[in-house]
DNA sequence: TATGAATGAGACTTCATTCAT
DNA sequence: GATGAATGAAGTCTCATTCAT
């Protein structure tokens, strides 16, 4: 008999040989048109092997999901870990999301940019307690960090959370999303997307849109 | 039988009540998860006559997009006709894209979100001269215009046309796609973003983060 | 374009087609033993086509249920019709369900021997209404039109009526499902039976078992 | 290492526990329907662990029904052991047999009423020394018992020992089998049903129909 | 123009069974 | 004796698509 721990090393080698494949071909081809066979071929496996790993293909799908989020928090904690100055703190932590989704585009695609295949099958997975909801709140943590510092004045943090992280994630998702659009260079982009937030921030609310009246709300 | 014209006009409004339907279908379910079928129960017709159509299911993606492209534009054009000042003119016409989204979440999830059907039969339809191109040409030409009011100085013009891009692309994806999100005041969000972007572009590119030293290139 | 009641007729015809091959094999190789796929290569369909004419699996077997009943009762109907003598009535009709059975044993086991597929997807099906129900009815009617012509003094219909069908149930099914015990004759079998039923019928209740006490109750 | 028959004490232990959950789940959801898996989940063991009892699916059922006719026949035996009244003794048997099929009806539906998996593996089990022949016997002495002693004149033994036989099988079957029917009360049927049986072979072969000419062959 | 019938491919999933350990 | 991993086959059903009418 081989020893237990033996055997749940190799459980969780092959379990991790899946995800793998299966994000990659989720990413390139979208989760509908990836049949459990192509996955199964993938890693030279018989399909019904998948299923002894997963309960079905949505299960393979949600853990899939999780894993990459507890991926990327464990990454941004490494690159801002030890740094105490706020928007530093911040920034780097921006970076870092940045740089997951360009260095693991499938996993990103699977993750964020999928739309959630809600209603399926599951009763709705509940965003309380989720590693999708703590990956927000580092963010939040964050800015928070910056407002509590006096850094942005008069900023509602939730808000600003939300509204950084749609800006990041619009330009990962872009660059990754949209590999053939005739892109600027990506690494300018992203710095002047980090300035642009920067300058959103510390510049408080209402500052320079308040003078001029340019924007009067819905334009519709 | 009936003259040309009017056999031409009915041809149109079926042709459109097809888009319509898959348009509807694609966004709620996805692009794979519908079928030929149910886009035309949806219309009451049968399968096949879609066929008459459309060349094949693919098609029909494509021209769905090239459809919500044209829409768009003329909705952003509507939006920013006659208005001088470039500032303005392209801040409306940025509100103008958020609106359209959010007003139509359907066919911007298909245009927008799905990661394009690459690599189905198509040999990649080309940017060039696509209504997508014509799209970014609007929001390139308003931040030119900035630009040359000498508003922005030192901007290339590009890297922050694509930047500006990515960041209302977020936030509209993020909004309609992750509609259970616990998001802040969507339209404080909104403004919140306009004025990030603003404030970005009259900053110049580097004052302010050159000066603190806080981003010094990629993370990893 | 075809004449709308040819394009019917032919459908009745491969429903029908249909229905035969896949009683043929229920009752030979049971219900969950068939695959659609064998059904539509015994008549050289595709296996798609199946669900053309049939809901599932289930609504063909249900369907064929239906099917059987109501030739059943035809079957009865026909051999008793004109028939005004209570008794000869009843036998006539007991004779024709063990011959319908004999000769149609596929159908036969598919309809009253394979235990009930309940509790699959149907809700349960309904006895009221059904054509078992009127399929019972004829039975008992003809009981009852014993019991009023005063041939068979203070039995209970209901019972008797279970009683009989019950023996000829058992005589049935036996008779077909294993059909390679070394049986009796078959006719003198049947025979046997129906003079059985009509001394037990014509004798009363409890007449003989009463005197002799031979019976008293569970033996357990 | 455990003494010898420990092992087989145990073997036959644990053989048995797989009989009792197959059979049960047989009977309720059909042999097809219930998987190896299944059986093997129900008495916590691995599925591979019934091919060390049990040659294969099929012979599982095999040993299933032929331990059913075992148990049928001691049980036959034990109520009608000790009573010499010929007429009483076959009431008695004829009473266990259809008690024995209420008390299990799991047993019963795979044994009497799923139609026999012939032409699966085995070329055929053999009737002739089989526990069902066995139990034919049973009944088939106890109606002989009653012509010897001069009860039933001029009746043929085999073919009223089948009559009997399919009688009781009807009544026990359906009652196991439909159990949503709208049955009389169980009880007065099966007092009903040997009254029955008793009249007929009482009656002798004839006595009635003859007279009557009730009935004159097949009706087709 | 539009339809209904039909197909061939392929989807997910479960199965009975084997075998190294 | 018992297990867990694995497979190859097969299950039901849906699909995009074609074609005679």
């Amino acid at each position: 008999m081989p020893p237990p721990d033996r055997r749940a090393r190799h459980r969780e080698q092959v379990r991790r040989e899946i995800l793998e494949a299966a994000g990659r071909l989720f990413a390139e081809q979208g989760y509908e048109a990836v049949s459990v066979r192509k996955i199964a071929q993938k890693i030279d496996y018989s399909p019904g092997a998948i299923y002894l790993y997963f309960q079905d293909k949505a299960d393979l799908l949600n853990q899939l999901c999780e894993d990459t989020f507890a991926r990327l928090i464990e990454h941004i904690e490494r690159q801002t870990d030890g740094h105490h100055k706020p928007l530093e703190g911040l920034l780097r932590g921006t970076r870092a999301y940045i740089d997951f989704g360009l260095e693991h585009p499938a996993q990103y695609i699977v993750t964020f940019i999928s739309p959630p295949k809600r209603a399926r099958n599951a009763p709705d997975i509940p965003f309380e307690g989720s590693m999708g909801q703590r990956c927000f709140q580092c963010l939040e943590t964050a800015v928070q960090g910056c407002a509590d510092a006096g850094l942005a004045p008069g900023i509602d943090v939730k808000t600003t959370s939300c509204t950084w992280w749609a800006a990041i994630h619009g330009l990962t998702s872009l660059l990754i999303a949209h590999d053939h659009f005739p892109w600027a260079d990506r690494e300018q982009m992203i710095e002047n997307m980090l300035r642009t937030l920067v300058a959103g921030l510390l510049g408080g609310p209402g500052s320079i849109l308040a003078a001029d009246k340019v924007v009067e709300g819905p334009s519709a």
